[in-house]
DNA sequence: GTGGACTTTCTTGTATACAAGAGGTGCGCC
DNA sequence: GGCGCACCTCTTGTATACAAGAAAGTCCAC
């Protein structure tokens, strides 16, 4: 395990799905790349077994795709596949959010006020990679609010399968200031506290991320 | 491979994977039961390849708990972990039910209904295994009914990791009388296209289950 | 030249061998 | 007699060897 950013703990099968993980989530690996075993083993200086673990954990969350005895390849949903994941993370993410709003500790919504700041001088910058993990971050916090670990596992579950099409639309030009806006109206909501106003604002917010992602999409040929 | 019920299809490892979540939404194994892997090898007459393959992925969805060079066991959420993961699937269904109040075709809502007819039926008979199958029939139909595979996809991860608990409730007697009524709520909610009744009406079901599997659960001491 | 079947090769699926940590047991010491 | 330490065993984690299917390339026939 020589490779660059490799975590250190536990078992090298974990270290190996993170590593694999977060290139798909990266971007390293694009959506329908073939995933070689032997390959991924030479790259990351190990054998088969902890990379064939992996990868079977990561196909049971929707990232990777097994075919039986024809191998892994990252997993490309359908363009219909993808908009029903967008659906899902919109409604999860809106659920999150009335949560917080009532559930949250004013320490938390301060926060989530931060997070909303920090997008805001990000965005002004025109470095995409730090305005997506910027975006990132206010989100989490959004959910950690929320007081409800299972809903949080279960949106970084849908969230991870639709990140390489959100990081698409994320470094498109125009998009970042409109999310701005978007983003202003959760957080006011929650400020004020009004569960109705934050999960409506969220659900239209990645609703509108979707059509966009989906726009940008067609448009590309992907 | 000599056991009971295994699917033939497909490779060991899926088939063992099945056998073993098969088990442990069904109660033979508990929260809690260690999951041995040469143990379970020589049961089901593989070597331990396939096993950890399995158990990995079982791990990933929550219904298995790994902890590294300590072993697998069956997961045992904690109570406010099941109070969560029930809020999680009462939301996610009452979307789903949402969304096929206006998405499902009239073919579908025709199932719906039938689904719970035989719901009905079942709950005089007294057969508490033959209405926990009904019960999933019904409420099967109705994401089926919201045309959103995803959705349907993330539902079942969840409610897998309630089973157990849904389970137990179902077969306390009483239960099902009331069940019964509030499935009608959502039937008939369903049948006028009603998307909001439907929805609140699913989200009241899945949560009252949820109140009545746990204080099951503390008076039961689990 | 093209279609199809065969063969060959390459990758995955499974079994087994080996390494290494966790947990229990027994002994000695206090 | 109780506590602690060391050892030993047993299970898991990893590597490798072997089996078997899939895909691609080739050769032959038409």
């Amino acid at each position: 395990m020589t490779k660059s950013s490799a975590r250190t703990g536990g078992t090298l099968a974990k270290q190996v799905e993170s590593q694999i993980e977060q290139d798909i989530v990266e971007g390293v690996f694009l959506p329908g790349d073939r995933l070689d075993e032997e390959e991924l083993a030479a790259r990351l200086n190990t054998s088969r077994t902890p990379i064939r673990e992996a990868l079977r954990t990561l196909a049971s969350i929707g990232l990777v795709a097994v075919r039986p005895r024809s191998g892994a390849t990252v997993s490309r949903p359908t363009m219909s596949e993808v908009i029903d994941l967008f659906e899902v993370v919109a409604e999860m993410e809106a659920f999150a959010a009335r949560l917080a709003a009532t559930r949250a500790t004013d320490a938390e919504l301060r926060t989530v006020a931060e997070m909303h700041d920090a997008c805001e001088r990000e965005a002004g910058t025109g470095d995409a990679q730090r305005y997506f993990d910027a975006n990132g971050h206010f989100h989490r916090s959004i959910w950690e609010g929320a007081h409800n670990p299972m809903l949080v596992e279960q949106i970084r579950i849908v969230d991870r399968r639709v990140s390489p099409y959100r990081r698409q639309i994320t470094f498109h030009p125009g998009r970042q200031s409109s999310s701005q806006t978007e983003h202003r109206q959760i957080a006011d909501a929650l400020a004020a506290r009004d569960a109705e106003a934050a999960a409506e604002a969220m659900r239209d917010h990645v609703m509108i991320l979707s059509d966009d992602a989906l726009q940008l999409s067609r448009h590309l040929r992907l």
